[in-house]
RNA sequence: ACGACCGUAGCUCAGUUGGUUAGAGCACCACCUUGACAUGGUGGGGGUCGGUGGUUCGAAUCCACUCGGUCGUACCA
């Protein structure tokens, strides 16, 4: 093995052989208990980025884990359709070639766009490969593959049968570059800066005017009345006069509504029921004629004066506040800050525009959705998603499933020349079903289904719903759902309440809630910020300029490019170097804690590739002390189990429990942890070094048998253990290891993960083994202050020995002495005759080592003093405590006694540091 | 405006139902090319836990208020 670890090196070959052996197929032992996840489907717009590499690691975690425990599980992968966001993407490639998808057609259109989704499914797949994901690629799926459409079908007929899918004119959220109406979800509301118009409306009696303010003055064109509060005595007596509208020349009522606030602007409201979601409720409170004075692109039709039409809307905001002013009606014009919806994918302003849409009716589909979280069917985690989810669904609105664009799965509705919809699965069932002859003509609805329609049925589509198959019956519902909170109404909501609907059950039993993938300086990632890591690029490193350009390449606006070059310079002067797989899915699980945004630091994922590089050498070293040895696979041979031994395999047990305990609850962070430092700091600072005097020096036959077994069954172990996180090195080193360990199999994945066996943690190990710590550490210590070469080997006296003192002492002569570097032990008689000596406290035994020529007095002084003062504080602290009567009175018995305890304990060591400081302050 | 979450060492983060001297990694200082590893070893310095008040024998932890940040939701033309 080479000296240092390099994950390229193992990577390919290893992912190569899991795939080919099938060990990501689920093993359908139905003696099993069945474990499965469901991908949350990336989209097939690009590539996966920071979020998904970690929400990646977490499932793969996740099934690795359960896999190794014996579960019958399946990771099932596969992909998003994303119907607008793939349709741009397209798009732009097209306008490239000075062409719109018009001018292609749908029907080549389509085809276009499934040329994409091949290439960037495919990159994404690959991307999963290199993360070293385990999902049983031969059940990989795609929203729009033939057996998810039929499902989709199924569920829109029915749902359409049931009448919880219905078709109605309604005010949506329109989004004027795309040409398609968007969910409220897709509509991000930002304040802006703009004005506040105040125009004034003459009463067609010619009695006067009142006065509206408006933010968006295209819209007076459309409207219908104006509207005061029906207790504001300043307008009482106007209600159901008229106003004639300026331009435009219609008479209008003045309407009476309490929605009117009174104080706000001059308490007068103009209404435009055809173009705003609360002038739309009055409208229809008082049955206003709904006029659309808008196109599709958002300009000015023909229902307005001809002056105006034609006009795109911003444009049209300009003349007519310039024809107000003209007139003597524009009252004011004030800045004011508003809040502007934009659509999420073209950032162009959305407007409320009346269409004819199809909606699934939610409000009954939400009841069991709602029920099923409340009783404890599904669980968030961490639980206080609930509320977010509750406050959601309590306030649920009808969702608008149509889309006016062509990526996506055609509404199964069909119209004859009278405008007649008849639903179902095909035409031909709808000719059947409807008895309609083939010469009447039938055209289908050009839309296309809200994505997330399809998504909605994730769960149980993938599985082979409609039909019944042995998949669903197995793993349906599914274990737990890993996502970002950024989701929860999108999808898991909609989830929850299809796969009740049309299951019977719930799609998961538990909801694994992530933070979102930040950057080391806490920003956001995303592509118009060029701040994007590939998760990629991390494994293999990437060169500075090879980074820059990637970044600023292809972007939406260019203008940014010499800004985002310059960030990127200064924050990777020397590009990214290579961590490996291994390492980037050990950061990311250090920072998973719960309910919380991650902020990817650099320098982490460096600490844990040095990390994978400690193990890699602590198994070289491993193998180099037990290749062709007698490593103890042959039961039969005698061994002895040192203290070492005892010691680490009780930690082991340990830390077994711990790490299946965090894992179990969804704490990666501490299983992490716990996982590094029971490698780095217990088993290779301590039992590595305590193992090398036994198999160094001349021990016996039984004790080396004894500790090389335990020195590769411990590690074999650990590497069962941690393979779930880091799976590639894991599965190098374990190949290596687990013959020596008695071991046999093809691979690690399918080992059975490692369980914590109480009855193998030595109690008594425990406690020696941190004596013999303390000895070493005091002796070290005193060597680094007093400023002894470590090469040097000491000469130590103990005094103050117990009983117990010395039997750990025989036991561990060996041990102290390497790990010490000391160059005898001898156990003082009279201790008042001791040489002047720099002490080290074990407990109530002294260490000393003598000063001759060895240790300046005043450094020995300086040093005592140190400890000196710390337990003189700590004993006053502790003191303290216990001369309060209501600490003794109320605090339970244990935890006085345990302050009792300290405080003696600290009384002596102080004692025997303040006769020691007398004694040397003397010489 | 309401709600959620966050504020702990220079940086990134742990700290379970209140009970050792508040921990880790990185960074920092000193020493060490010891045969697994300098992507390393040994030792060390560094925090009034955002602030104030309260509950309690005891608060980073519970409560109230407050400041700062992030994210949702609702918004008034």
């Amino acid at each position: 093995m080479d000296k240092h670890f390099d994950p390229n090196a193992i990577e390919t070959k290893w992912y190569q052989t899991w795939e080919n052996q099938g060990y990501f197929k689920p093993s359908y032992d139905t003696s099993a208990d069945p474990y499965s996840i469901m991908i949350p489907p990336p989209n097939v717009t690009g590539s996966l980025h920071m979020g998904h590499a970690f929400q990646d690691t977490i499932m793969d975690t996740l099934i690795r884990f359960n896999r190794m425990r014996g579960k019958n599980t399946l990771w099932q992968p596969g992909t998003d359709h994303a119907g607008i966001a793939t349709q741009m993407v397209v798009e732009r490639q097209l306008a490239a070639q000075g062409l719109s998808r018009h001018d292609v057609g749908r029907e080549k259109f389509i085809e276009k766009v499934w040329d994409w989704k091949e290439e960037s499914g495919g990159t994404i797949f690959k991307q999963l490969r290199r993360l070293g994901a385990s999902p049983d690629w031969s059940r990989e799926r795609f929203t729009m593959d033939e057996g998810l459409s039929n499902a989709v079908k199924e569920v829109f007929v029915r749902l359409y049968e049931e009448d919880l899918i219905y078709r109605g004119k309604r005010l949506v959220n329109w989004d004027p570059v795309l040409h398609t109406a968007v969910s409220d979800l897709e509509v991000i509301s930002e304040e802006e800066q703009g004005n506040l118009w105040h125009f004034n409306y003459p009463l067609t009696d010619g009695s006067g005017h009142l006065t509206v303010a408006t933010t968006r003055p295209e819209t007076m064109l459309g409207d219908q009345a104006v509207a005061v509060h029906p207790e504001d005595e300043r307008y009482k007596d106007l209600v159901g006069k008229t106003i004639t509208l300026p331009l435009v020349g219609r008479e209008i009522p003045i309407i009476a509504d309490d929605y009117v606030d009174m104080e706000f602007g001059t308490g007068c409201v103009k209404i435009t029921p055809a173009h705003d979601f609360n002038d739309y409720e009055m409208g229809k409170r008082h049955n206003l004629p709904m006029l659309n004075i808008l196109t599709v692109d958002a300009a000015i039709n023909d229902e307005a004066p001809e002056k105006y039409r034609g006009m795109d809307r911003f444009e049209a905001r300009k003349a007519i506040v310039a024809d107000f002013e003209e007139l003597g009606l524009l009252d004011s014009i004030k800045p004011h800050t508003l809040m502007v919806p934009r659509g999420d994918r073209s950032h162009s302003v959305i407007e409320p525009f009346l269409t004819d849409q199809w909606y699934v009716a939610v409000e009954e589909l939400a009841k069991p959705a709602i029920d099923a979280v409340k009783n404890g069917d599904i669980e968030f985690v961490p639980k206080n998603w609930e509320n977010t989810y509750f406050e959601w669904m309590n306030n649920i609105q009808d969702w608008c499933i149509s889309r006016q664009i062509w990526w996506g799965h055609r509404i199964p509705a069909w119209y004859d020349e009278n405008g007649n919809v008849y639903v179902g699965r095909d035409e031909n069932e709808v000719r059947e079903k409807n008895s309609i002859s083939a010469e009447v003509k039938l055209s289908q609805d050009n839309d296309v289904l809200d994505t997330w329609f399809s998504s909605a049925l994730w769960t149980f589509s993938t599985l082979g719903w409609p039909e019944k198959t042995k998949e669903l019956d197995m793993f349906h519902p599914s274990s737990v759902l890993v996502t970002g909170f950024d989701i929860i109404f999108f999808w898991v909501a909609r989830m929850i309440m299809m796969t009740l609907k049309f299951t019977g059950e719930v799609p998961f039993k538990q909801v694994y809630v992530h933070g979102l993938v930040r950057d080391g300086e806490g920003q956001k990632m995303s592509k118009s910020k060029g701040n994007v890591l590939d998760p990629i690029d991390l494994i293999d490193g990437i060169q500075l300029e090879d980074l820059v350009s990637k970044r600023t390449y292809g972007m939406m606006q260019p203008e940014k490019a010499a800004k985002i070059e310059k960030s990127t310079r200064r924050q990777f002067p020397d590009g990214i170097d290579p961590y490996g797989t291994d390492a980037i899915r050990f950061t990311f699980a250090s920072l998973a804690s719960t309910g919380r945004d991650i902020r990817f630091d650099l320098q982490r994922a460096e600490g844990y590739r040095n990390f994978c590089n400690k193990i890699w050498n602590a198994t070289r070293y491993v193998l180099m002390n037990t290749e062709g040895f007698d490593t103890g696979v042959d039961e039969s041979q005698p061994f002895e189990l040192s203290l070492a031994d005892r010691w680490i395999t009780s930690r082991l047990q340990q830390v077994e429990a711990e790490v299946q305990k965090h894992i179990d609850s969804y704490r990666f962070d501490l299983a992490a942890n716990a996982m590094y430092e029971f490698t780095w700091n217990e088993y290779c600072d301590w039992y590595l070094e305590l193992a090398k005097p036994i198999l160094n020096k001349d021990s016996s036959d039984e004790a080396k048998r004894g500790t090389r077994r335990t020195l590769v069954r411990v590690l074999e172990a650990l590497l069962r253990m941690m393979h779930p996180v880091m799976p590639f090195i894991t599965e190098e080193a374990w190949q290596a290891v687990a013959p020596l360990a008695g071991k046999d199999g093809n691979t690690i994945m399918l080992q059975p993960y490692p369980e914590a066996d109480e009855s193998k943690i030595d109690a008594q190990a425990i406690a020696e083994l941190e004596w013999v710590k303390s000895f070493i550490v005091g002796v070290r210590k005193i060597r680094s202050e007093m400023d002894i070469a470590p090469s040097k080997p000491l000469p130590v006296l103990l005094a103050s020995l117990s009983k117990q003192d010395t039997t750990w002492l025989e036991n561990n002569r060996l041990f102290l002495q390497t790990l010490a570097k000391l160059e005898s032990i001898e156990i003082l008689t009279d201790e008042a005759n001791a040489p002047e000596s720099a002490v080290a406290l074990v407990g109530e035994m002294k260490v000393l080592i003598p000063m001759a020529g060895l240790i300046d007095k005043d450094a020995e002084m300086a040093r005592l003093t140190k400890e000196i003062d710390k337990l003189k504080g700590e004993i006053k602290r502790l003191s303290g405590k216990l001369n309060n009567e209501s600490f003794v009175a109320k605090a339970p018995e244990a935890v006085v006694a345990k302050e009792r305890e300290k405080l003696a304990e600290n009384e002596t060591a102080l004692n025997n540091l303040e006769a020691q400081y007398d004694k040397i302050s003397k010489l």
